[in-house]
This record gives C-alpha cells, structure tokens and sequence, in this order.
RNA sequence: GCGCCCGUAGCUCAGUGGAUCAGAGUAUUGGCCUCCGAAGCCAAGGGUCGUGGGUUCGAAUCCCGCCGGGCGCGCCA
C-alpha cells in the first residue's frame, strides 16, 4: 500500500522548511485541503506562519520552500508546488497517487475511514438517561441519535467505547409517578380532589393503572405501584429504542448508588476535606471555589440530597471504572449542572482532570405540525413520542434527520415534511447513490473482488479526480467529527459524495464496452459505494441495495 | 438583572481557533429518460453573514457594545 500522501508532504515539507529557514526550529506543519479545488489537492499555511514569528517576507519564504530540492525526489507523487495567494504553498498530486485511495477503500472495506488510535483510550458516552416517568420523547430521540453516533465515531478512531443510560429511579419525581398511578387507578383525573399536586397527566399513566389492576396489584401498597411503574415505562423505552436501533452495554441506577453508599461516601469525603458548611440547617458545597456563581445545597434541611449529589458520586465510579474519556450528551436545559458536577468532582481531589467529563449540550427540538408548534410538556401528556416520529417516517429518516444538525443549533422537527415528503429527506438521496451504485455492480455481474486489483489508469476525468479527492477526505472527516463530537459533519460529508456520484453517473456511462475503462470506472464506483455504506453505518442508518 | 448557547438566501441549515470562494438543500422558473435506477441530473434568479465599533495586510469567523431568540438562574430533577 502506498503511504498516505499528506504524510509524506508533511514530511518533506518539514525537510525544505529545516533547509530554508533552520532558525524556526521545530514547527507544527499545518496542512489542509482548500476549499476550493482550483488550488490544488493540499495547502499548507506554514510559510506565513513562520515568517510572522521570523519577520521574514512570507511569498519569499514560500517561494523558497518550492525550489526545496526535496520535491524533485517526489516527482512522481506530486507535481511541483506553487506558491499563492499571500504565501500558501500548494500541491496538485499526480493522478496515480490521486486515484490510489480508489484501492485502498476497496482494500479496507468496512475498515476504511476507521483508525487505529496511537493511544486507545477507554471512553463512555452516556446519554438518553431518561428518567422513567414516562415514554421517550422527540428530544430524546435527537440525544439517541446524536450519542449512538458520536459512540460510533469514537469507536471508529480505535478507542474501547461504553455506552450507558444512568435513570433516575430515586427521585420525589418517581414518587410523584407512583402517585398519579394510584389516583388513576382509583378512578381520580388531573384536577378532580386526590389528585395529586405534580401529577403526571399524560393518558400512558392510565394505561399503567389499567395494566396494575388487571395484574392484580395491590393499590395501597405505593411501593408496589412504584415499582410496577418503574418497570412498565422501562420496558416501553427499551422498545422504541430497539426499534431505533440503539443499544446499551451498561444500564446505572441512581438508587444503586445510595443502596451501595455510595452518595454517603462522597459526602463524608467532601465534609472531611473542608469543602462544606452548615448553613440554615442544610449542609452546602463550596462550588464557588470552583468557578459557581454561588455554594450548593447538597443535603437539604430534611435530610436528603440534592439532585447533583448522587450525579457527582456517579461519577466518581466513571471515573473508578477508568474512563479517561467521558461524554455526557444531554440536553441544554441541564447545562448549570456541569460546574456542579465538576466543581464536586475537584473538590474530592483525586486526579481527575478539571474539564473531566465533556458534555455535548443540544439544544430543544421543537416539533411543528400544521404551521403550528406542538409544546412539549411531559405533565401535560401531549407531547410527540420518538415512537411517533419512527411510525411516520421509519427509522432511517428520523435518525439522519436528527443527526444531521449541529447539536447546539436550535432545532425544528416539521413532522409534516416527515409525513408528506419522506422522499424529500436527504437520508433518500444518500441511499439512492449506494442502491443505484449496487444495482450498476449486479448489472455487471462479475466478482466485485477483481476490481480492488483494476488498473486505474483509465480514469482521467474532471469528474473522477473529484471523487477520488472526496473519497479520500473520509478518514478525515471522521478523525475530526470524533474529536469534536460533530456527527453532522460525516452527514454532510455523505449528502455531498452521493451528490458528486449522482452527477458523475448522469454524465457518463459506467457499464462501457472497453473492458480496461469499465472495470477502472465499476472500482470507483464500488469505492464510493463501500464509502457511503461505512458512514450510514456510523450515523446507525442503513444501506440498502434496492429501495 | 446574571450566566451559557444561538442570529448566514423566502424556508431548513452547513461553514465560525483569520488569509483560498458566502455555500447546500428546499421553494420558484426553464431544460434532460430509444441509453447502467428520473427517489436522479443540468441551468437561472435569490443574502451589505442581526447591528455598530475594534484588532489585522486580511473578519461570517477573534474582541467589545447593542438588538432579537432559546435555555438556565430552587433546600425541583
């Protein structure tokens, strides 16, 4: 396999750089991809960098590392480099080393775009975590979407990945669950007398009531109607998920935490160390030492804790556990937890660093039906399930559509372009590049496996350059959406590559009768196609061979 | 009032640790199937990147003010 050709311009660049300019030293040699092709296949910044620091004329400089006689050595990879604009350095590859990645997809498979990390690191993504007080909704679906992906991503960079869902199953919140159970199975409805005060009004609450009685529980026993409930609506969740395709390695429950002591045994530490203070008979954090705006409550004046208590202490064992890496994706209506949390976390002072976990904070989707904005209110019961959405328009759609958006944009889902468009959703138009690309290569009908071996030669297309230079751009694009949590960034990246495929196909003919010339052309389509097929995958979409 | 996030084409959104493009989809208009899948392709019109300053050779991108929107600001979770 032929190195990589960045590696190798990075590399002898750093050799002109060393010949023309020994006086900068060591330096991080920057390169990229411009956005426009017209500028070749890769640039570098670095001459305007270095003569920045130096006070040197950076076109000179630039012009200098162009006549480095490194490149001569190099002719056959690439053309030699051009200096532009204000003092970039640019770089045109041969078309050989340009169309090699055709074979090195072909070659990798499902491998390609994945990365083996220099330094794996054992890293958790926990998200949905939704309390079970009642079934998933819209806004779960887009922390769904958007965990399971960045969970793939980060898996795909070589790193050992958990994925976990922490509930809440100990809050007064629960208790106001098992509360409206009861009332309902008691005949009692939202605002009748015995109702009670924070009721879950929502009609899945009848529903439970119905299924406890003909189970034939006891209504008295509030525990028993806790726990009934509990269940109920955890089985419910894992069902939508499993039909969204998400799944969990680890599942935490909060009350674990406390029937292990675990919240005790933050707090004992937390007081040993001098982080806190009684106060109007609750005992307070100082989490203004660490960037708050003001101390904490932890223990309230009736004896029990605060919500981030249990949080912080559930963090420790993420942490106890070796998780070097955690992402928590949740949504932005939670973002004042993350200086509690953490200032707890530093507090306790043992090793964990300060920006330990990340979070991923999306914003609220809000749901538009019939011009008009559905709110979403779990008390009030009329809210849009994740059930719904994948009802309407099917799993696929409704994952790419709730990926494909920056997870702090605000967000409108219009569920009647989900219902009455369907074919207007991009995830369509990506799918269509992968079936039309599998029903060109069973047309043919011979092995896919000999064109991993075909001569590219014959490729010398506009057209065909630029799809190898996307293809190429892949490992890239995920390298980066990984790190920055970004799987937006790999659905654009698909909706452009089956954009260029689609123009590709309509402009030439695949299936010609020279025999060198469409087997070059059938290997890069079957490049593309293998491209497209790993990035859905990643996303959790999929990839069908007819449609 | 304070904190965090956001403001880019009619609409939905990319781009935002400077230089090398203001872009995609959608909507509108006009073309393309005797030929590998028309769920496709080609083309046109459409934006002083919320606004006013500042830094720079260069700002949608960085800094400050203002306007507009979202979310938080509880001994709720």
């Amino acid at each position: 396999m032929p190195r990589d050709p960045k590696t190798v311009l990075s590399e002898a660049l750093a050799e002109a750089l060393a010949g023309e300019a020994p006086e900068a030293g060591r330096t991080a040699i920057g390169l990229e991809r411009p956005k426009n092709a017209a500028h070749g296949d890769w640039s570098s910044n670095v001459a305007l960098q270095v003569a920045a620091r130096l006070g040197r004329n950076p076109r000179e400089l630039a012009q200098k590392l162009c006549a480095a006689p490194v490149w001569a050595s190099l002719a056959d990879i690439v053309e030699p480099p051009q200096v532009a604009g204000p003092g970039f350095v640019n770089f045109r590859l041969r078309p050989a080393a340009k169309l090699a990645v055709i074979h090195r997809v072909l070659a990798e498979g499902e491998r390609y775009g994945h990365a083996r990390a220099a330094k794996p690191e054992k890293v958790m993504v926990e998200f949905v975590s939704a309390n079970p007080t009642g079934p998933l909704h819209v806004g779960h679906g887009r922390q769904a979407a958007l965990g399971d992906a960045i969970a793939a991503l980060i898996a795909s960079q070589g790193h050992e990945v958990t994925r976990e869902f922490y509930y809440n199953d100990a809050g007064a919140q629960i208790r106001n669950l098992a509360l409206s159970v009861q009332a309902r199975a008691r005949g009692i409805a939202p605002g009748e007398p015995g109702w009670p005060a924070d009721g879950y009004q929502g009609e899945y609450v009848v529903e439970i009531a119905r299924a406890y009685a003909a189970a034939g529980g006891d209504l008295e026993d509030l525990e028993a109607v806790r726990r009934f409930a509990v269940a109920y609506l955890r089985r419910e969740q894992d069902e939508d998920l499993r039909a969204f395709g998400v799944a969990f390695d680890v599942y935490s429950l909060e009350s674990a935490l406390y029937a292990e002591g675990k919240v005790e045994e933050v707090v004992q530490a937390l007081v040993s160390r001098g982080k806190t203070y009684e106060k109007d008979g609750a005992l307070w954090l100082r989490t203004t030492d660490y960037g708050d705006d003001k101390d904490r409550v932890m223990r309230k004046a009736d004896g029990s804790y605060t919500y981030f208590v249990p949080d912080v202490a559930y963090h420790v064992g993420k942490w106890r556990r070796g998780y070097t890496r955690v992402v928590n994706v949740q949504g932005s209506d939670h973002h004042s937890t993350i200086t509690r949390v953490r200032a707890g976390l530093q507090a306790l002072a043992i090793g964990i660093p300060a920006g330990w976990p990340e979070y991923v904070l999306h914003s609220m989707v809000r749901v538009v039906r019939g011009g008009e904005e559905v709110k979403i209110s779990k008390r009030a019961g009329a809210y849009v399930t994740l059930r719904d959405l994948i009802d309407w328009a099917g799993r696929d759609a409704v994952r790419f559509f709730l990926v494909s958006r920056r997870p702090d944009a605000d967000f409108v889902f219009d569920v009647d372009l989900a219902l009455a468009r369907t074919e207007d959703n991009p995830v369509y138009y990506v799918q269509y590049a992968h079936a039309r690309i599998s029903s060109v290569l069973a047309q043919w009908g011979e092995d896919p496996a000999r064109l991993a071996a075909a001569p590219l030669a014959p490729l010398a297309l506009a057209r065909e350059a630029v799809l190898a230079r996307e293809l190429a751009a892949f490992p890239e694009v995920l390298a980066q959406a990984a790190a920055e949590c970004a799987p937006h960034a790999v659905a654009f990246y698909l909706r452009n590559l089956a954009s260029e495929f689609h123009s590709y196909y309509n402009a030439e003919r695949i299936l010609v009768e020279e025999r060198a010339l469409r087997e070059a052309r059938l290997a890069l389509a079957a490049a593309v196609r293998q491209t497209l097929a790993n990035g859905l995958r990643l996303l959790g979409v999929s990839a069908p061979e007819k449609m």
